[in-house]
DNA sequence: CTGTTAGCGCCTTCAG
DNA sequence: CTGAAGGCGCTAACAG
């Protein structure tokens, strides 16, 4: 029914071992055999049966890269920066890889699920992105996860993430969300805001926690105290934002600045005090991280971090094809670069 | 050195093919066997061979999604909900199935790449969303890819894309993308507008194609004629959005209304009115196309046609998945919702 | 440079 | 309900 690779040889005449050489490329062939066989691929319109090859390879073209929240473009554009450096050639069977894309939607049960898909596939490599999930149990059970990948030939790469133990072979690219956090908070404590909101994220996620922290460094660094009914713990999307506003307003309404933990949830935060009957930045001012696309769209435009996504996905992308070298002791800090623009100004008063 | 099934079935007591059946849990095995191959599978840490068990079953447990941009939350959204669907249980070997994004950044070559690779594969479905490139040749090559997708026993799903030839066997979900344009288009004329612009999205694409066609039957409805220059092409980005209102402006200074192929395009647009000093929609009204999380907190709020995205990629991954049955006549087009807000009023004088 | 020979790890009849 | 046996399609040593 299905031609193999066994018809291509047939009607190329010559023996299969030949056939799967050209196709993969990594073994001399002469020219005019490997031209009878492209021609007899070509007429018969055959396709390579990946799982076979993979399976007599011990290995596959299959590139997992997981991300918390597909429909969030942080990780849309990361995502679609690691991809366009795995399409690419270089790859066994016709120089192509397939790359992968995974949505854990945050759960830590469905990261381990595709971990372990990815390693039943046999992935050629795995890069896990954004904030992690800070779980004893599972920080230990993705750490093993990681080091059987590795032992098996997967490499695996983090972007956006902070680095595993040291065990797993992984290599990270982690953003410095602490100082980005702090960067915030110090620019609006220039400007001279004390009495500021704070909007985190999930609770028990690298992310949330780094970026508070550097809010809280930026806070003792000047001497103001952090009343902790100032900060609301929320998902990262508008809505969180939204309703952690509302709720920041009704604790201390004389907040002069709203700390989101992200652009996403700054945009939330922004509508709230709009239809509180706020002005931004007259009444209060708001921050938010990571700079999205839509971020210098806001009214007023917002004032974030700058985090280069596309860049780290992109080095990230051939660090996993074995592309480029992995950097020294396996770690990279990327730092963001604080935008300054309408959403923020002095307090009133 | 890797744990197989044969040594599963060999701490177990059994055979191989006992401890095959219990993991693919299709056939009958007696509950105190079970258990025991149940346990020596998690002894062993055993992991399934995913290519060797596509390779001896002709077919695997992936399935692809194909988009155009990842990073656009048009497509992310959609790709979450599909893959939504896909994670659960239903599929062979543990009930798993690897849901795949791929990202073909609007290039007919790497959507045919991608084909390949996932007829490669053995996937068990691909589901295509989004416009459809409209260049002949690459149509025929995607149907006959398509046709032999299904022939191989891959379920072919379109989400939010026209329906391919009948004889491809695809079930297709359409968006209503003409009756949206020319809504959107009507509601401006009844508010009195007469001189509007038009913002498409890039040539060649049923997207572009579909909603353009709805502004002009709006047009022509009201007996408004429709002038060539007013049209400007672009991509379906912010950028693409703020550059071709500055060229409408150009054009024609008078134009009361920008009507955008979509909201990234249309947020561009606002952009590039305030930048010219114009005042939305006292000056200028602006309506965008697909509803996306971010366009009710743009100021004003856009007046667009909001996409059932969500729904419509659960629904495409539950059939993609068997768990659904395909519509009559393998069609169904979901219609938009018009979605008035504060981007659009009377035109001034 | 090319053919031959063994499997890769699993599923699936076919018997029992 | 369970075991035995053959083969899925390809690759990777070996010889030549």
């Amino acid at each position: 029914m299905t031609v193999t690779l066994a018809d291509v040889a047939a009607r190329a005449q010559v023996s299969p071992a030949t056939v799967s050489r050209v196709l993969n490329g990594n073994y001399p062939v002469a020219a005019t055999t490997r031209e009878r066989v492209l021609r007899a691929v070509d007429e018969l319109d055959y396709v390579l049966n990946g799982p076979a090859s993979a399976l007599a390879a011990a290995t596959s073209d299959l590139v997992g890269i997981l991300v918390n929240d597909i429909a969030d473009p942080f990780f849309g554009i990361m995502a679609a920066a690691i991809q366009s450096e795995i399409g690419g050639p270089g790859g066994r069977a016709g120089g192509e890889r397939l790359g992968v894309v995974c949505n854990t939607g945050g759960s830590p049960e469905r990261e381990l699920t595709y971990l372990t898909l990815l390693q039943r596939q046999r992935a050629a490599a795995v890069v896990l992105t954004g904030g992690a999930v800070e779980n004893t149990a599972h920080a230990t059970a993705v750490a093993t996860k990681l080091r059987k990948l590795a032992d098996a030939g997967t490499r695996v790469v983090l972007c956006g993430r902070p680095p595993a133990p040291a065990d797993t072979d992984a290599v990270a690219l982690t953003f410095d969300n602490r100082g980005g956090g702090q960067e915030l908070t110090e620019h609006l404590i220039e400007l001279g805001h004390r009495r500021m909101g704070y909007i985190a994220g999930p609770e028990e996620r690298t992310t949330t926690r780094h970026r508070l922290e550097g809010h809280r460094a930026a806070l003792a660094a000047h001497g103001i105290p952090d009343d902790p009914a100032w900060t609301v713990h929320g998902r990262y999307d508008r809505r969180a934002g939204y309703e952690a506003t509302l709720e920041l307003l009704r604790r201390e309404p004389s907040l002069t600045a709203v700390v989101a933990a992200n652009d996403t949830v700054a945009l939330g935060a922004c509508a709230a005090l709009r239809d509180s009957g706020l002005r931004i930045p007259d009444d209060v001012s708001v921050v938010g991280f990571d700079d999205l696309p839509f971020s210098v769209d806001a009214v007023p435009a917002l004032t974030t971090v700058r985090l280069p996504l596309s860049e780290a996905g992109a080095l990230a992308g051939r660090v996993a094809m074995g592309r480029e070298e992995a950097p020294e002791g396996g770690i990279v800090t990327v730092r963001g670069e604080l935008m300054v623009r309408g959403s923020t100004g002095v307090p009133k008063g």
